[in-house]
DNA sequence: CTCGGTCGTTACGGTTCCGTATCAAGTAGC
DNA sequence: GCTACTTGATACGGAACCGTAACGACCGAG
């Protein structure tokens, strides 16, 4: 069933899905590494390093430290490229999938709770 | 104009509103400082430190280091409470509702360009 | 084989954040 | 006045992040 969204109700979703990440007991994500990890569970891979870091616009390092935070995390997962032994794939985990189904159901729950 | 937003668009227009927070030059917030910036511009006043706090459950450093740090950017005002002295009550300020403002057409320019 | 170019990682110094514990200022009851 | 309580700010050690720069591993043209 679809969610209407008007123009003066975004910003309140936006606030309680904020603050849902907030007082969850949920890995506190950094802005960029919630958009690095949306990214990779969204886009269709392959995703490289140095995709992930023009696609968002930042340096490499960047991308590197957020996947060794989020690889601790169990999030996402780390994978030589066997053809080009240059390239590191980033791979989905179950983790990682389950963490982002729930902040989609986060989202709708709170979009269905907007005043009509 | 509503938009409508079915359960699978509700990720991919989170993403593309967090990349669109990350690739631009916006200030680099937190999810916790946006949290708090939110809460203070949607929720009726008056807002203390004590109430930020439990809105949000986290400990009061907390919101006194976001406030530091939004302050300096002017995102939002100290105010000491004159009825009860040991209170400070946090105000908005004009950069902070254009700041809130342009999240909130970001959402709804991104809501628009989904795939109907 | 060699060498320029590409890839991801690491090192560095600096900044910011965290949680816990402590603090000064203010209030209210006695 | 004095004490018990509340409020927000601060101190501290530890952890994470940032951007720049340098690094080793790898590819591919010649």
């Amino acid at each position: 069933m679809p969610v209407t969204l008007r123009p003066g109700q975004a910003l309140g979703l936006w606030r309680e899905v904020t603050l849902a990440q907030v007082v969850d007991d949920a890995p506190d994500l950094t802005i960029r590494q919630l958009a690095i990890l949306l990214t990779v569970y969204l886009e269709p891979p392959p995703h490289t390093i140095r995709g992930l870091a023009a696609r968002l616009q930042v340096t490499k390092p960047v991308i590197t430290r957020a996947l060794d935070t989020m690889g601790a995390m169990k999030l996402v997962a780390r994978h030589r490229d066997e053809a080009d032994k240059r390239n590191v794939l980033v791979r989905r985990t179950v983790e990682g999938s389950l963490f982002v189904e729930k902040i989609g159901d986060t989202i709708i729950a709170k979009a269905r709770e907007l005043p009509t």
